[in-house]
DNA sequence: GTTAGCACTCGAAAGGCGAGAGTGCTAACA
DNA sequence: TGTTAGCACTCTCGCCTTTCGAGTGCTAAC
């Protein structure tokens, strides 16, 4: 059994290590931690969370290195005995909503910021949107023969295309379409709208080069809605972890990360839990055997959730970041029922 | 004088060099580029082009490295004896003109796309549009209160926010505000349009949160038309080419390039020339000074330039770079006029 | 003008050495 | 029985020396 003093030890270790990124000796953890022991004291120990497999010595006589296992006890007990508290913070959330209509920019601003605020690599993971329904459509003219074609979506996103029209249409003929498009179309999911297309019928009447023009967005907004997305800022902070000094492993946290597949995996495993930790090797991602994700995830309206990872190497400051991570997912989810609901 | 015999010696060495980033020996140019001599005579040749100032020792009795005054001479040859021949191709350009209208979005693809294929760190200038014209603007139901306002300019440019309405505000209504505006607005400088909304006159009429709102947009595109910008893209590619094996020197490099303010003064200066390279402590950007900049300028349209530059340790291989470049730019120029004016 | 030959120089890699940090173990103490 | 002091031992790190090889400069011969 792993006695209260212990886990005092065990604390101690990751604390120091995490801040010197060296192997902490019995001295060191009696001096700063816990003076009411001697270092000797400590040495026991160390000696026995070494033999429980919580501690590794990279040589003999050398200090100590907390081990995945160390970090996974940690991290468990900080999740599950509530010391993550989410400080929910309406600041920068007036400042940003003003600006930002759609889901993306917004998701994407906040990891940005995220990443900027805390050093470390942020990845966001952006929901796949299923059975999107078509709110309206407009066209307005841009050049003679050519007109913007807009489309809302019930999931507040906008997309838009230059079409083709046939030179004579005026702006309310223009007009006059986008009102007989929206009439048919709207509340129609985006496959129900190709579907119809299919179907001469609809032609006649209306521009069949519009029809067209919206035929293929609606193509392009499926398909991207239909995937989950991953994106990533703030990668090159690997730099300032010297775990990361040597060049060849920044490569390979780099191409990583760069590489989204696995990740996005990794992440949508993670929209199940509310907050996580994948410690070293448990990410499953073999270049990133020496690093942690730490994910959390947010919500956003219409039953569909998504989720936002810091990735840094294993040695990190689980405490700070699990806390500034669940804020940030929480928002999040604030935001985006917000901005888009109602 | 510099003799013909020697400049080949001095290409030999900069192909070696760049290839290899070790000190070249006289051995090895005289039995790779230069057989027909023997490494004693290129030996005297490389001792006269030390002495002239082209190659250097880092330390006596090791090869010799080419200069920045052995790059410059090399580069002005390229540039000036017509070495660089842009390939115009027109595959790519058919196949991204389909989904982009916004110049922005085609400089950015263009210059992503430079960078992973020549892996080497990107930088696009988006020039400042001075006066830039409203073209047309339009207001689209998206909820209750709520509706889209798309503004387009002259340049192609679209920028749309979500502005507050009252609510009993029909679709046909707001069409018919669109088009009220669109008549006060269009043609109108963006400067223009906040003055008039200054007057109160105009606010009678027609929706006055509309008009903040459109006030509040024009002045956006304003500010962020009226500033040079400046994008940048694979900086990490930085970390493939050895004299960044120093995580350090990887570091300063990455904030120089994120710090966005001196490149734009060096890449404004790049768009006068049509194409150009600073080589070394040319760019004077002190973080930059074992860099070189290789920048070629593009047109768009109204009389508008601006420019896009690789940047890299000053080992490059600058034939191929300047070539590919400038090829980069004249698509680029092509694309924007093509999909832009008319 | 070109080349062969040779002595010389210097950096990089390999081996040796001492200092310092940290351990394990034992014995003494409360 | 748990804690502590003391001591011998181990291993890394930085520093120095040595060796090896690549490459040069110079001279003399072609």
């Amino acid at each position: 059994m792993i006695t209260e003093r212990k886990k005092q030890v065990l604390e101690a270790v990751i604390k120091d290590y995490v801040k010197t990124a060296e192997p902490v000796g019995s001295r060191t953890v009696a001096r700063h931690y816990m003076p009411e022991y001697s270092s000797a004291t400590i040495r026991n120990e160390m000696s026995d969370l070494e033999e429980m497999g919580y501690l590794t010595q990279p040589h003999v006589s050398s200090g100590r290195v907390p081990n995945v296992h160390a970090y996974r006890l940690y991290v468990d007990h900080l999740i599950n005995d509530g010391l993550i508290n989410p400080i929910k913070d309406t600041g920068t959330e007036k400042a940003l909503i003003a600006r930002l209509q759609q889901m993306e920019d917004v998701v994407c601003t906040i990891a940005q910021s995220l990443s900027d605020m805390c050093r470390y690599t942020v990845a966001v993971m952006l929901p796949r949107q299923k059975n999107l329904r078509i709110n309206s459509l407009q066209l307005m003219p841009i050049a003679p023969a050519r007109a913007l074609l807009v489309v809302l979506t019930d999931a507040g996103i906008i997309r838009d295309a230059v079409v083709q029209v046939s030179s004579e249409l005026t702006a309310d003929d223009l007009y006059g379409i986008s009102r007989a498009m929206s009439e048919r179309f709207s509340g129609r999911t985006l496959s129900e709208v190709q579907g119809l297309l299919q179907g001469i019928a609809i032609h006649a009447e209306l521009e069949p080069r519009v029809m067209q023009g919206v035929g293929e967005l609606a193509r392009q907004m499926e398909k991207q809605a239909s995937a989950d997305q991953l994106r990533v800022f703030g990668s090159q902070n690997i730099l300032f972890h010297p775990e990361f000094s040597d060049v060849e492993k920044a490569r390979g946290f780099l191409s990583a990360v760069e590489e989204k597949q696995n990740l996005l995996k990794l992440m949508s495993r993670g929209v199940k839990q509310g907050i996580c930790a994948y410690i070293g090797h448990e990410n499953g991602i073999m270049e990133l055997e020496d690093c942690s994700v730490v994910i959390a995830s947010y919500e956003m309206g219409n039953n569909h959730r998504g989720s936002v990872a810091i990735i840094g190497p294993t040695r990190m400051p689980y405490q700070e970041l699990l806390t500034t991570l669940s804020s940030t997912a929480s928002i999040l989810s604030g935001m985006l029922k917000n901005s888009l609901g109602a």
